[in-house]
RNA sequence: GGCCCCGUCGUCUAGUGGUUAGGACACCGCCCUUUCAAGGCGGUAACACGGGUUCGAGUCCCGUCGGGGUCACCA
């Protein structure tokens, strides 16, 4: 058998960190068996702007590596792939179970419904539709069409036994079919819902395994109804382990951003990524700027492959040490039966630490890829910008070492190299220069500066030292004044490889440009 | 509330009847130090509870408690 698997996103806009988890683990189990991935667009019940919503998805999808066999933008056999497309299919399918008798056009008023929901919970009793106004036949129903009701089809779910499903994940799951209702699977305009539809594509498109997330078991058995009905086989099941909220259990949502501000790791990823988002002119209000949707992580500069790799981590394990893979690792490690059935919750920490290590790991060209983009929208890179200009970048990067944790960081640590004038931050000058006696110290330096050679970070530290030996000096109150007199602000990469990267020229112009900022200058 | 799912360090997890209950992130401490969400070393920390079964239970069974999901003419 080919294993087939599907991403069904909505258009909604954005891509929802637990939504990439799911497609992940869609793609992952189709690679690893050589099968197809396919996306397919749930857009049954969406405004026209679909592109507009789609967008955002697919560039997301993209982005992380998450490419699909089958879908928007590759068509493929089973096209079309958007159910907007595809409602003759469910109209035939409708009318195939009402013909067989596992549906029924029912005309109850959505008042006369709320009456005997209120009813059954009046009466502490489970709501289950009475069908009373149910019409079995064409003459019941011209009836009530005659009345000026307007029908709906239910599905007419059976009343007796259990349904057993084998969840790969969860095993044996049972449920009694007189606890589900019957669900309306076309509306009185004709157009059908989505659990009908799901499970018509999901047998049209041929998806053999259905791996979803945990919220979609409990609607299993009306699937596993329409399915049975119609006469398909059913697919294999996974229920995926819910992404919950940090340190909650609670599924992950985008709109509640502001309790988790209130969660301090999130929060600080949530500032840290803010501070580049000002920088390259990003509206921090977007409603996509939020560590729930995929969008911040690449905004920021994020590695895709962090992303992927945290993810597959949050609900699976390969054993009880590995935790960094490369794509075709984790291609031939994945496994459905090793992913856990508890929830967890998505903590930015562990990701961070995730894109730590993988970002000190990249060769230095390649952040320099990453990078140069964020400089340039920064307005801080010249367009092209100048061979000079890249190169200095690239010996800033070298510089900053492991201090670079997204590409975004490059902001911070390569600004004040590009400039002609950095700003002076009021608060490290008044930290670092006022202390008496920094500008002697300062202009001693320069006098150094202007002569050590080969202009390096030895023998810039050596006159250094030199200096402050001679002024019976400590080291800290040179080299703190020296990084404020040149860059501006208290932190920046190693500060004689900084000079370095200066150059003479730059340096001494800056060093005498804070002489008047000092305290006694 | 009904139904369903889940319950090992704060978090992600390893563990398939016999382990000093392992790893990672976070946290704490120490060291280094010229800034830092830099680096090095070390440490604290968990089987929800109660009954069984068994020579032996984190692992199997039952119950309790706790958490979550779902109960739409949304997807």
């Amino acid at each position: 058998m080919t294993v087939r698997t599907r991403f069904a996103p909505s258009p909604t806009g954005y891509l929802h960190i637990g939504g990439v988890r799911t497609a992940l683990f869609n793609w992952l189990f189709a690679r690893q068996h050589g099968g197809q991935f396919i996306l397919r667009i749930d857009d049954t019940d969406v405004a026209r702007n679909i592109d507009e919503a789609l967008e955002p998805i697919l560039d997301g999808l993209r982005w992380l590596g998450i490419d699909w066999d089958e879908g928007p933008g590759v068509g493929g056999p089973y096209a079309p792939y958007y159910q907007s497309q595809r409602s003759d299919r469910y109209a035939a399918a409708v009318e195939q179970l009402l013909a067989s008798g596992h549906a029924y056009r029912d005309y109850a008023t959505p008042a006369e419904l709320d009456e005997e929901r209120a009813a059954a919970q009046a009466a502490g009793k489970p709501f289950l539709y009475s069908r009373r106004f149910a019409a079995f036949d064409e003459a019941t129903a011209q009836r009530y069409q005659a009345e000026g009701r307007a029908g709906v089809v239910r599905l007419k779910m059976p009343r007796e036994g259990v349904l057993v499903i084998e969840d790969a994940v969860r095993g044996r799951v049972e449920f009694a079919w007189e606890r589900e209702q019957d669900h309306v699977i076309q509306r009185a305009d004709g157009s059908c819902l989505y659990h009908l539809a799901t499970v018509v594509d999901d047998h049209d498109l041929a998806i053999s395994h259905v791996i979803r997330a945990e919220e979609h078991l409990s609607n299993t058995p009306r699937q596993a109804f329409i399915g049975q009905s119609l006469g398909y086989p059913l697919p294999a099941f996974a229920h995926l382990p819910l992404v919950a909220e940090p340190g909650s259990r609670t599924k992950l949502s985008k709109r509640k951003l502001e309790k988790y501000l209130k969660n301090q790791d999130f929060k600080q990823v949530m500032d840290h990524g803010l501070k580049i988002a000002e920088r390259i002119g990003l509206s921090p209000e977007a409603d996509t700027f939020n560590p729930v949707i995929v969008d911040f992580y690449r905004e920021v500069g994020y590695l895709p492959w962090a992303i992927d790799n945290y993810l597959a981590l949050l609900g699976w394990s390969y054993d009880d040490k590995t935790e960094y893979f490369t794509r075709e690792e984790l291609i031939r490690c994945f496994s459905l039966e090793r992913i856990n059935s508890s929830p967890a919750s998505f903590d930015p920490k562990k990701l961070w630490a995730v894109q730590d290590t993988m970002m000190v790991a990249l060769p230095v060209d390649e952040k320099l890829q990453l990078m140069l983009p964020f400089l340039a929208k920064a307005g801080l890179l010249s367009d092209p910008p100048s061979p000079e200009a890249v190169a200095t970048v690239r010996e800033v990067i070298v510089a900053a070492g492991d201090r670079l944790k997204v590409a975004g960081d490059i902001l911070v640590y390569a600004d004040f190299f590009l400039m002609d004038e950095p700003p002076m931050d009021e608060a490290a000058v008044a930290k670092r220069l006022a202390k008496p006696g920094t500008a002697a110290l300062l202009k001693a330096y320069a006098a150094a500066v202007a002569t050590v050679d080969p202009f390096e970070p030895e023998p810039l530290e050596a006159a250094l030292k030199q200096v402050v030996g001679d002024a019976g000096a400590k080291v800290g109150d040179l080299v703190h004044a020296v990084r404020v007199a040149v860059s501006g602000k208290t932190v920046g990469p190693g500060l004689y490889e900084s000079l370095a990267i200066l150059g003479r020229e730059k340096s001494l112009a800056r060093l005498t440009r804070a002489l008047p900022l000092c305290g006694d200058g």
